[in-house]
RNA sequence: GGGCGGUUAGCUCAGUUGGUUAGAGCGCAUGCUUGACAUGCAUGAGGUCGUAGGUUCAAAUCCUAUACCGCCCA
């Protein structure tokens, strides 16, 4: 389980995650794979800390800094103690079947020491530095963060135009800014090595307005001649690309912020104002120095904080990174050689894009709460010393004048070992040994980089070994109009509420098969609602099909043959076995659970349950027969269902397993019942040669005729009560429909006395309505009904449909259709030609007889 | 600027090796207190599968272009 945020509350994102997990390990655990599924949570650095710094302002009215660090921590400790249970308490209520003993936490001590062990590995390997380089400053609090951590936003901004000043001449460079407040940080003015207007200019120098410092004008082809002026400022301090030009040109860096975004001395005179409101000044004494050209409405990207949301400013800074292109590499490899599988796959070439493309990352926090960094400082001689031990004197010098670095790690960090670290890395443990390399990694795509990519760059590092062999990535959960669900646009679903209102089943069915893998799923109160009144369908089913074991005789005479329909639900039932498990094989959750739906309602519960009830009312070995078919199809399906909604289907399945086993017949799988569904075994696919092809053809007809029959009675307004008189020639089917004569008379509202199945009917029906299904025709003698006008429009619509199919069909065979496609696919067709010109025969027939 | 996804019924979405007049839920219309279920049952209306080309005996499905919407990265 990827560990959620120790702060956190339960939203639909953590409930469809726990939701897919649990029906993969209750999957595997029912087909008697080991499983392990380790929960746990992470300890949430800036959240967590910014928690209890209000919590400790509002209730003792302290800051962190009035009662220091170790107080501070101390606190955090008990708030972790007391709130920081909530999400997984939560998860429990989801049915979650992880190993709850085995919870770990990110900042316990085993994973602390795996942290400490991480960390020193790659100070050694010299993958981990400390220098200043550029990085995302929050100001607000006051730490640095890693480029994953920003957002862009679009936003109104204005670009300012003005003219920098040339020293020593009348004339001055037009530049363009978003940010006019970094003037003050400038160290260059760039332009293009091919613009004509500034070609005499370059290699003098500029001066910074107010300041009047002498900056150098320099050429670099990065300027852009189209976007704005055509001329560039350079501010190394605080911009990427100015950083990078900056380097190129071995400029000057000069930063104008102090760490709570204010200006500092560098900024001269507007030392000590905000950094927006020394904008606003430093344009105006511009404008009063008319250096100033215009200004006009620009749509910027602002970095803003992924936390919090404030704008983020790049600041030089010292922190200490992680060098990432060697951990990048293989990373890379693992995915190439298939070591490890993305599912779904176009998030394979995601993944290749950002670590192509990776920058280092920085692993420094300014922050209490978390993984303090394990290096200590040497007040004499400046060396740094990075150890597994806590040292008492610099490894170089000797001196105990040594003092432990003061930034704790990125949470992310820790996360990223995860998949080991919980298993006792770096001992060797037994659980180690057995459990990794684990199989599956599971989580929404929006992490692909934060937990997948690092967790896997880590694992091949430290393990030697991929940490999963294969990466499933679920979708993200929108409202219904399919926006991002978020506190200020108010349209934020609480999972919870929902758990209370339809119950937890139901939410899981929806959050399973409301998407397929890899795809947003926009959440509607409809559809939960609708799976509501399904594990209520269930539960009704499984009430009929209780009765109908407790009415079953104790033990059968003979040899009990099935009937149509008892051929027919099994072998509908073996196909959606083979259907569901190839579904599961290919990761194809949501489909498999959609397919079983379709069945346990379409065709269990409307079509088989209806008849089953005749045939238990038979009593005998018919009602035996039927018990015991009926129990093998709830069994099965309860089996499939579980992992989507395990609460009903434990339930039902013990009360299931409790009434078979006090029937003496004994009803129920091969071998004994198990304890519980969620140990029980998983439904493995039956050989294909099982499946009763023909009972699908025959009952399928049968359904059709029925059909056919209703849709005319509600065509004719026929009352539901009232049972109607039927005549049918049957043809070659008369035996098929002889023995299905009580279900069609029950589930068309037949008078079962007067229902005629022949082969041929020796006379046609005075004033009847003829019906056609097939090869089959019905005479519904529906008195004073027969309208003979409206008859002859209904059969000649039909016949005009039925010709016009004919006709396509019997194109289609003439050309090279027939030659070039497949036997089957031509046999198929020809078959479908076939029944199709003997029900526009029948049909015209009706038709002729009605005109005379 | 680069990459990815979506566009199918009024709404929300399925449709995975291309197989022949497209499926579900909800909504809508009509009728039903049928002894498992009104959280239900039956019947019905509703779709040129974004557009334009191409490949193929056959395209919602594969290819190319294009429009619109969304996401990720820079």
């Amino acid at each position: 389980m990827p560990p959620p945020n120790v702060t956190g509350e339960l939203h639909l994102g953590h409930a469809i995650t726990l939701a897919v997990e649990d029906l993969m390990i209750r999957h595997s655990r029912m087909k008697g794979v080991p499983t392990l599924w380790v929960p746990g949570s992470d300890h949430a650095g800036i959240a967590t800390q910014l928690q209890v710094e209000m919590h400790i302002l509002r209730t003792e009215e302290v800051t962190r800094e009035e009662i220091g660090r170790e107080e501070f921590i101390r606190r955090t400790w008990d708030w972790k103690e007391k709130y920081g249970g909530i999400i997984t308490k939560q998860g429990r209520r989801l049915g979650a079947s992880c190993d709850w003993d085995r919870e770990r936490f990110t900042l316990d001590n085993g994973l602390s020491r795996a942290v400490r062990e991480a960390f020193v590995r790659l100070y050694e390997r010299g993958l981990i530095y400390r220098g200043s380089y550029l990085v995302n400053w929050s100001p607000g609090l006051r730490t640095a963060v890693s480029n994953l951590e920003v957002e862009y936003h679009e936003e109104e901004g204005k670009l300012y135009y003005f003219n920098y000043p040339v020293e020593g001449s009348d004339e001055s460079i037009p530049v363009a800014t978003t940010r006019p407040e970094t003037i003050l940080g400038d160290t260059a003015v760039a332009v293009h090595p091919e613009d004509d207007r500034f070609k005499h200019l370059v290699g003098m120098n500029c001066l910074v307005p107010m300041l009047n410092r002498p900056i150098p004008i320099i050429e670099d082809s990065y300027v852009d001649l189209e976007f704005g002026t055509g001329a560039l400022k350079i501010t190394p301090g605080h911009d990427q690309a100015d950083y990078d030009i900056g380097q190129r040109h071995d400029l000057e860096i000069i930063n104008v912020l102090n760490p709570d975004a204010t200006m500092n001395a560098h900024a001269g005179p507007y030392e000590g104002l905000d950094r927006y409101e020394c904008r606003d000044r430093l344009w105006q004494d511009m404008k009063d120095t008319e250096l100033t050209i215009k200004t006009e409405p620009y749509l910027m990207q602002v970095p803003r904080s992924q936390r919090g949301g404030e704008a983020i400013e790049p600041m030089i800074s010292t922190q200490w990174f992680v060098k990432m292109k060697p951990l990048a590499e293989p990373a890379l490899d693992a995915v190439r050689d298939g070591k490890i599988e993305i599912i779904p796959e176009r998030f394979t070439s995601v993944y290749f894009n950002w670590l192509e493309n990776i920058r280092d990352w920085c692993i420094s926090r300014q922050l209490w709460w978390g993984h303090r960094i394990p290096a200590w400082h040497c007040g004499d001689c400046d060396h740094i010393t990075v150890l597994r031990q806590d040292p008492d004197r610099c490894e170089k010098c000797g001196s105990e004048n040594i003092e432990q670095d003061p930034d704790v790690l990125d949470t992310w960090f820790s996360s990223g070992l995860w998949p080991f670290s919980t298993l006792g890395w770096p001992e060797q443990t037994p659980d180690f040994e057995f459990f990794y390399p684990t199989t599956m990694m599971e989580t929404g795509y929006d992490i692909l980089f934060f937990w997948v990519a690092r967790m896997i760059m880590m694992g091949l590092e430290f393990t030697g070994e991929v940490p999963f062999s294969l990466v499933y990535l679920h979708g993200l959960i929108r409202d219904s109009n399919g926006r991002k669900m978020s506190k200020s646009l108010g349209n934020v679903i609480d999972p919870l509420v929902l758990l209370e209102e339809y119950g937890t089943d139901a939410l899981r069915f929806t959050l399973l098969t409301g998407s397929t893998p890899g795809k947003d799923m926009n959440f509607s109160l409809e559809r939960i609602e609708s799976n509501r009144n399904f594990a209520n369908k269930l539960w009704n089913a499984g009430r009929l099909v209780l009765g109908s074991v407790n009415q079953a005789p104790s033990k059968a005479e003979a040899d009990s043959q099935p009937t149509l329909a008892d051929r027919w639900v099994l072998a509908r039932l073996y196909q959606l076995m083979g259907e569901v498990n190839r579904l599961f094989d290919t990761y194809q959750y949501g489909e498999a659970g959609r397919q079983i739906y379709e069945f346990f309602w379409g065709e269990f519960a409307d079509w088989y349950l209806e008849i089953a009830k005749l045939q238990v009312d038979q009593g005998g070995d018919q009602a035996w027969l039927t018990a015991k078919i009926l129990v093998e199809v709830l069994d099965t399906c309860l089996r499939m269902l579980h992992p989507y909604i395990p609460f009903v289907t434990e339930e039902l399945w013990r009360h299931l397993k409790m009434a078979c086993k006090s029937h003496p017949a004994g009803f129920g799988p091969e071998g004994e019942w198990e304890e519980s569904l969620i140990v029980a075994s998983w439904p493995e696919t039956d050989p294909e040669a099982l499946i009763d092809r023909s009972a699908i053809a025959e009952f399928t007809l049968i359904m059709d005729l029925i059909r056919a029959m209703r849709n005319l009675r509600s065509e004719k307004d026929v009352s539901p009560g009232r049972k109607i008189i039927v005549k049918i020639q049957a043809g070659e089917h008369r035996a098929l429909l002889e023995s299905m004569r009580d279900a069609l008379s029950r589930l068309a509202q037949l008078n079962p006395d007067e229902l005629v199945i022949a082969e041929k009917l020796e006379e046609l029906p005075e004033g009847a309505i003829p019906l056609v299904v097939g090869s089959i025709e019905a005479y519904l003698p529906l008195a004073g009904m027969l309208d003979i006008e409206a008859e002859i429009d209904r059969i000649t619509k039909e016949l005009d449909s039925v010709t016009a199919q004919v006709e396509r069909l019997e194109n289609l065979l003439a050309g090279p259709f027939a030659t070039r496609a497949p036997e089957e696919v031509v046999a198929k067709e020809k078959t479908k030609l076939e029944a199709l010109k003997e029900t526009a025969n029948l049909l015209s027939l009706q038709r002729d007889a009605l005109s005379n």
